[in-house]
DNA sequence: AGCACGCCGACT
DNA sequence: GTCGGCGTGCTC
C-alpha cells in the first residue's frame, strides 16, 4: 500500500455515461500544480485518447488506486473555475439534472476549450517500394496523405476528402509500420497578442548608451523616440521610424529595450461612440427605492428586491444608481437585459454612465470576443457587466449586485440544455456572494410577485412616470360588433382615426401586430384544407414579397399551391395579416405617411434594427410597424399612438402562461405611447372584451390582474402553487416516441405505488401529444409532472433514475429526452 | 457519444 | 487473407 495523491475530475466526453468524477493519480512531478479548479490533460478510454479534463477535487489516496491511469499534463496555470463556479455546477447538475459538462459549459465561455485532432503521419518513406505487399484500399490511403503533404488530420481527411471505410487498411498500414497516427492538441481561440518595445536603460546610463550608439544613427533614433514614448508597439514603431526589426533585435541584445506580448482586446464596444449619461434627479419615489437598496448593499446582505414600477417610471435610473453604489463599495455588479439587440437604449445608457468599465456579453459575440471579455471581467478589468441570460454567468470574484431587468421575460429561461431560469441562477449567485438581488419590472411574473407576497421578496412599487407623464387612455375596440356593423378589415375605425390624429399633429405611431409574413394561413374554402408544413405540425404563413409559404418553425420554404391540393378547388385564400400585409394596408390608407417594419424578417441583416430605430428616433419615419421587437424598453418621447392590432392569437395559446403573456404584452406595448409630455393614446382590438387579461391592462391595474390569475393558477395547481417538471420525447417514429413515454410514465407510477403514494392523477400527467405534434420530422410527445402532494426531490431523483442513469434500459436510441424543470411554457 | 473488439458473411 | 457490417460493452 502506498499513499498517492488523486485527482477527481470531469472529462470534456459529453454523455450521460461519462457524466461521473473520474479519479486520475497525479504524477508527483505535477503535484504542486494540480489544484481544483484547473483543467488537466487526460488519457481516456481505451484508446487513451487524450482529453481534456476539469478537475473537481484532489484527495489524497491510501489504496485502490493502483489501477487508476495518470494525469498527462496541466492545462491551466490558476484554476479556470473559482471555487464558487465548482459549486455553481453541482448546483445547476442538481437542480436542471444536467450533466456536469452542460453546467460547465455555461459558466465557461466556447472558444477557451480545446480540441483534439488524430493525426496520421507517413514514417515509412520508402513506402511506394513496398507496393506489392499492398491492396488497393491501402494504397488508396496512402495515396491520399501523400497528396496532403505526408501528414494530415483524420479529421481533414474525412470531412473534406470523403475517406470512408479506413479502419482496417489503416489498422494494416500502422502495424506494418508505415504510418503512423497519433493525437494532436491545438487551442482553438487563443489570445491575440502585439509585440511591444519597452524601454530597460536606466537614466543614469543614457550618456553611455548613446555614445556607444554614434556610429549606429538608426538606432540612436529609436532610442531617442522610445525615451520620450517610453513604449510602442513593435509594427507602427519600425513604420514610424523606417528602421527595420534588425536594429531592434541589436537594441535587445545590447539590453536597452525589450520585445514584450501585450494582449489585444477585441472590444465590440470600442467602435461605438457614447453619449455620456448624467445622473439624473430621482424623484421621491425613486429616491425611496434607493435609500432602501442602498443600504442593503452597504452591509453587504442578501436581500432581494422587486421593484414593480409602471412603464417609464425611471427603473433605469434606479439601476444606474445601485451599480454606482456597488462600485464604490470595490464590488461588480451582472446588468442582465432580456435581449441585448432588442434594448439598445439601456445598453447606451449603461455605457455613457460607466464608460470604460464597462462590457457588453451575450452569445452573439464571437467565440473571440467572448473569450476576451470572458477574461476581462475574470481579471476584474471591467466592473460591471451589462448583457443577455448568459452574462449571469459573468466570473466576477466579488460581486456585489445583480440586476434583472425586465423580469417576466420568457428570453431569461435557457431553450436548450441545461434549461437553467437566469433568475434562480441569479438568486443562487447573490446567495453565495451576499450580493443583492434587483429585479424590476412592469408586469412581474406572477412567480415573482407571489414571492413578494410571501416575504421572499422585498417589494417596491413605483406608481408615478417620472417624466410626470400620465400613463396613456387605452380604448378596447370589439372586432366583433366591427364586423356586425360593416367594417371587414382588420383596421377598426378607432384605429385608424388615432394613426390619422397623430399624423395631422406630426407625431409618431406604433402599431403592433405579433405575427410577420404576410397572411398567417392558406387555406380552401371549399373543403377547408390549411396548407402546412410537410416536416412539422404548423401551418405555413405567407410571404407576399417573395410570393412564399414559410414554416417558422423550421424554415421551410415552398411555393403556394394556385388550387387546393386536396379537393382541387381554385377557392384557395388568405386568412389572416402578418406584419407585411399590415404594412401595405396602412400604405394604402395614408399615402404620405413614412413607413417601417421591424420584424425578423427586416432585421435579418447586423445593423438593419439599429438603423430603422434610429431613423424614429429622429422622427425621419411616422408609423413604426413591428412584432414583439418593439415592444420592449424603447423610449420615444414623440410616440403619441399606439395601435394594438390583435393579442386573440397570445391569449388563446393552449399554455398555462397565456393569460399573463396577455397582460405584459397589452401593458408593455401601450407603455410605448405617452413617454413625452403629450397624453398618449391606445388602441387595442380584440375578439374577446370581456377577458380579464385584457381588461385589467387596459386599466393599467397590476394587482386586480394578479388576485384572478393567482386564484385560477391555485385552483388548477400550477407555478407558483407548485413546481412542474416536463420531459419531451422526440424521434422520427410516433409509435416508439408514444410508447416510450407511456413506458416511463408506468415506471414512475410503479415506483411511487410501491412508495405508497396511490392518487397520481394530478401527479403525473400524459403522455400528451405535445402541441406542435411535430417539428421537423421529429414527433414529439410529453410528460407533465406536479410536485402538489409529492416531494419535488423524490420525483426529480426518479426521474434521474430513469431518464439518466439508466436510460439505455428505457429508452430507445432514436428517441430524444429532454427534461425541463420548471418550464417557462408548456408547448 | 465514440471507440475497440469480436463475430460473421462475402469475396478473392 | 481481406474487407465491411453490425452488435456489445466500457470509459478512472
Amino acid at each position: 500500500m502506498s499513499m498517492a495523491k488523486v485527482a477527481q475530475v470531469i472529462v470534456n466526453h459529453n454523455s450521460y455515461f461519462t457524466d461521473k468524477l473520474f479519479d486520475y493519480r497525479i504524477p508527483s512531478h505535477l503535484e504542486e500544480e494540480v489544484e481544483r479548479g484547473i483543467r488537466v490533460l487526460v488519457p481516456f478510454g481505451a484508446g487513451n485518447k487524450r482529453l481534456e479534463a476539469y478537475v473537481f477535487n484532489v484527495v489524497s489516496s491510501e489504496e485502490g488506486h493502483e489501477g487508476f491511469k495518470e494525469i498527462i499534463d496541466t492545462i491551466d496555470m490558476q484554476p479556470l473555475l473559482s471555487e464558487e463556479q465548482l459549486k455553481l455546477v453541482f448546483w445547476m447538475r442538481q437542480k436542471y439534472l444536467c450533466k456536469y459538462l452542460d453546467a460547465i459549459h455555461c459558466i465557461i465561455p466556447a472558444g477557451i476549450v480545446h480540441k483534439e485532432k488524430r493525426m496520421i503521419e507517413i514514417i515509412e518513406k520508402d513506402w511506394e517500394g513496398k507496393v506489392n505487399a499492398l491492396t488497393k484500399k491501402q494504397m488508396d490511403l496512402l495515396q491520399m496523405i501523400d497528396s496532403l503533404g505526408g501528414r494530415a488530420t483524420l479529421e481533414e481527411m474525412i470531412e473534406r476528402h470523403g475517406l470512408k471505410n479506413y479502419k482496417t487498411p489503416l489498422r494494416v498500414l500502422i502495424d506494418g509500420g508505415i504510418v503512423t497516427l497519433h493525437n494532436e492538441f491545438s487551442a482553438k481561440v487563443g489570445i491575440k497578442t502585439e509585440e511591444y518595445i519597452v524601454l530597460t536603460v536606466a537614466e543614469e546610463d543614457y550618456e553611455e548608451m548613446f555614445n556607444s550608439l554614434k556610429r549606429a544613427p538608426k538606432q540612436m533614433e529609436v532610442m531617442s523616440f522610445l525615451i520620450k514614448a517610453g513604449e510602442y508597439k513593435a509594427s507602427d514603431l519600425v513604420k514610424k521610424l523606417n528602421t527595420n526589426r534588425n536594429s531592434l533585435k541589436i537594441l535587445a541584445s545590447k539590453e536597452y529595450i525589450k520585445f514584450e506580448e501585450r494582449e489585444v482586446i477585441r472590444d465590440p464596444f470600442q467602435k461605438r461612440e457614447f453619449t455620456s449619461f448624467p445622473k439624473l434627479k430621482p424623484t421621491p419615489e425613486q429616491q425611496e427605492a434607493i435609500d432602501r437598496i442602498k443600504a442593503s448593499i452597504k452591509v453587504s446582505s442578501t436581500d432581494s428586491y422587486l421593484i414593480h414600477g409602471v412603464t417609464g417610471s425611471g427603473k433605469t435610473e434606479i439601476y444606474l444608481q445601485m451599480i454606482e453604489e456597488v462600485l464604490a463599495k470595490g464590488k461588480e455588479g451582472i446588468v442582465l437585459v432580456p435581449e441585448i439587440s432588442l434594448t439598445p437604449q439601456t445598453v447606451d445608457r449603461f455605457a455613457g454612465r460607466f464608460g470604460d468599465c464597462i462590457t457588453v456579453f451575450h452569445s452573439n459575440l464571437s467565440d473571440g470576443e467572448r473569450y476576451d471579455a470572458w477574461r476581462r471581467i475574470a481579471e476584474g478589468r471591467v466592473k460591471v457587466v451589462i448583457g443577455a441570460r448568459s452574462a449571469v454567468f459573468a466570473p466576477f470574484k466579488n460581486l456585489g449586485i445583480i440586476i434583472m431587468d425586465e423580469e417576466h421575460e420568457g428570453t431569461y429561461k435557457s431553450e436548450q440544455a441545461p434549461k437553467y431560469h437566469t433568475l434562480e441562477v441569479a438568486q443562487e449567485r447573490c446567495n453565495m456572494n451576499n450580493a443583492v438581488l434587483l429585479l424590476g419590472s412592469a408586469t412581474p411574473s406572477v412567480e415573482s410577485y407571489h414571492r413578494a407576497t410571501m416575504g421572499e421578496l422585498q417589494l417596491i412599487t413605483l406608481k408615478n412616470r417620472a417624466t410626470d407623464g400620465k400613463l396613456p387612455r387605452v380604448e378596447i375596440v370589439d372586432m366583433k360588433q366591427e364586423l356586425e356593423e360593416g367594417n371587414k378589415g382588420i383596421l377598426s375605425r378607432s384605429l385608424l382615426e388615432g394613426v390619422n390624429k397623430a399624423l395631422k399633429d406630426k407625431k409618431q405611431s406604433m402599431l403592433f401586430l405579433n405575427r410577420r409574413g404576410y397572411s398567417t394561413m392558406l387555406s380552401c374554402n371549399a373543403c377547408g384544407y390549411v396548407v402546412k408544413c410537410s416536416r412539422c405540425d404548423i401551418s405555413m404563413t405567407y410571404h407576399q414579397s417573395e410570393n412564399t409559404l414559410q414554416c417558422h418553425y423550421c424554415g421551410a420554404v415552398v411555393r403556394p399551391p394556385s388550387t387546393c391540393p386536396e379537393c382541387s378547388s381554385s377557392t384557395i385564400k388568405y386568412t389572416g395579416a402578418g406584419t407585411q400585409r399590415l404594412e401595405d394596408i396602412i400604405q394604402a390608407c395614408f399615402p404620405e405617411a413614412r413607413l417601417a417594419r421591424l420584424d425578423l424578417d427586416t432585421t435579418a441583416r447586423k445593423g438593419a434594427h439599429e438603423k430603422v430605430l434610429n431613423q424614429f428616433k429622429r422622427g425621419e419615419i411616422d408609423i413604426l410597424i413591428g412584432t414583439q421587437m418593439i415592444s420592449k424598453g424603447l423610449d420615444f418621447p414623440n410616440v403619441t399612438f399606439v395601435g394594438i392590432i390583435s393579442v386573440d392569437a397570445t391569449l388563446n395559446l393552449p399554455d398555462f402562461r397565456a393569460s399573463e403573456k396577455t397582460f405584459q404584452l397589452i401593458t408593455q406595448v401601450a407603455g410605448r405611447a405617452g413617454r413625452g409630455s403629450d397624453p398618449g393614446e391606445v388602441v387595442l382590438q380584440t375578439y374577446d372584451t370581456e377577458h380579464f387579461s385584457i381588461l385589467a391592462a387596459s386599466n393599467h391595474d397590476y394587482s386586480s390582474f394578479y388576485n384572478e390569475e393567482s386564484m385560477i393558477r391555485e385552483a388548477f395547481v400550477y407555478p407558483p402553487y407548485c413546481n412542474l417538471i416536463s420531459i419531451h420525447f422526440t424521434g422520427p417514429n410516433e409509435e416508439e416516441v408514444k410508447n416510450t413515454a407511456s413506458k416511463i410514465i408506468k415506471m414512475m407510477q410503479y415506483v411511487l405505488n410501491a412508495k405508497g403514494y396511490t392518487n397520481l392523477q394530478e401527479t403525473l400527467l400524459g403522455p400528451n401529444e405535445a402541441v406542435i405534434k411535430k417539428i421537423n420530422k421529429r414527433f414529439r410527445y410529453q410528460i407533465l409532472i406536479k410536485d402538489h402532494q409529492i416531494e419535488y426531490r423524490l420525483l426529480k431523483s426518479i426521474i434521474k433514475y430513469f431518464i439518466i442513469q439508466h436510460r439505455e434500459k428505457y429508452i430507445p436510441k432514436t428517441v430524444a429526452v429532454q427534461i425541463d424543470a420548471n418550464p417557462y411554457s408548456l408547448m
